[in-house]
DNA sequence: AGTCGAGTAGACTGCACAGTCTATGTGCGC
DNA sequence: GCGCACATAGACTGTGCAGTCTACTCGACT
């Protein structure tokens, strides 16, 4: 009766419903996806996700939990001057969220997120803030060796972080007009004018 | 038969169903509103509604229109060093977008709008940049002054703006921990590393 | 008085969708 | 071989909701 048995895959269904989630998740939203596709788009009956999943909503945390990670950018530790690790930096995190995934993901934060508070605290600590953490660190370690003005690393990474993405992703989200994420001329303005708000006196 | 007649009121339903709208709009987002509540919230019956409206999304559309203007700052003319008068524009606009009713604007604009691209480029060119323009050539009539190094006006804006509200924005809408619009001593900092970006050569 | 424009209540239709249930098939360990 | 864990297809239920329709009520204007 099964014709298409052919395709039974015992193993994976799990990541593969997490990855068809991650997907639809993006592209609709949590209320415009439905469960229906995802199960669809992974290749697995509707019951099964629920074997899975107890619920469409715990199917979207575990989506989301599995990707925090995604969009945590560290400082590589290459040599270097500052200029060129920032450079680096910079380039690697433009990149990161500004993809397209980026911009989804972004998205679905604020879009979705936002009413759920203890998964938004999540994303928030374990991804956003860890970014700025490693760039505070970096920044920290800079100022001591005075190659950076001594002040508080932690807003300096806040203020870094902001001039990247910020303008551009809410014109990606909102203009048609789409974003180039690898843009190194403007990730090297952006750098110039940092460096010059935290250059030593 | 109709016992709540008294409360008839044949004018102004037009702009009663707006602020119903952006209200509920603004809590529960574009799919998450109803239009049955929409209408009770208006004190309205559905059909009033839809001789006003097409449809729902016709509503959300007028809703976003008659509220554009309100993410908009100028930079009043009042005389000042340019010091204080960038503080008045931070603290203004910080307040403006950092309040509920702001991140309750940028949620929807982020979560709905960038899937309604027509309408998603109305508000980025008449809202988000009109504020930027006016800060730009603040900015630059500063720079011909040669209080500010000279450099490009639109870029210095996007910069300034972003570092005023990004993070604490993002904070807002992720994290439970609320955010104080009003907070001069973070407005000044942000002021003083912009300044320092900017100070001429 | 009569008409008309604009309002009201509320029933109704049609659809999308979350979640359940049934009947069935498949591979593995015992 | 048997039972079991886990997969499948697909029907089914219940709900929420956009949008329509009906029958009715005002107030203003003529």
């Amino acid at each position: 009766m099964c014709a298409t048995l052919t395709d039974f895959q015992p193993q994976g269904c799990h990541r593969r419903l997490v990855e068809a989630a991650a997907q639809e998740f993006g592209r609709d939203g949590f209320r415009g996806a439905s469960v229906d596709r995802i199960a669809a788009a992974a290749g697995v009956a509707k019951q099964t996700l629920y074997n899975h999943f107890p619920s469409k909503e715990a199917l979207f945390e575990e989506t989301i939990r599995c990707h925090v990670r995604d969009i945590v950018v560290e400082l590589g530790d290459a040599q270097g001057g500052i200029r060129e690790r920032l450079l680096a930096f910079g380039d690697t995190f433009r990149q990161r969220l500004l993809s397209q995934g980026g911009l989804e993901w972004y998205r679905m934060m604020v879009g979705e997120l936002s009413r759920m508070p203890e998964l938004g605290g999540m994303v928030w600590h374990q991804g956003i803030l860890a970014t700025q953490r490693h760039l505070a660190d970096f920044l920290a370690a800079a100022m001591t060796r005075g190659e950076l003005r001594h002040d508080d690393p932690a807003f300096a990474a806040e203020m870094l972080c902001s001039m990247l993405i910020n303008s551009d992703r809410t014109r990606g989200l909102l203009a048609d007009d789409p974003v180039s994420p690898a843009d190194p001329q403007r990730v090297s303005s952006i750098i110039n004018c940092f460096l010059r708000a935290y250059r030593p006196d």
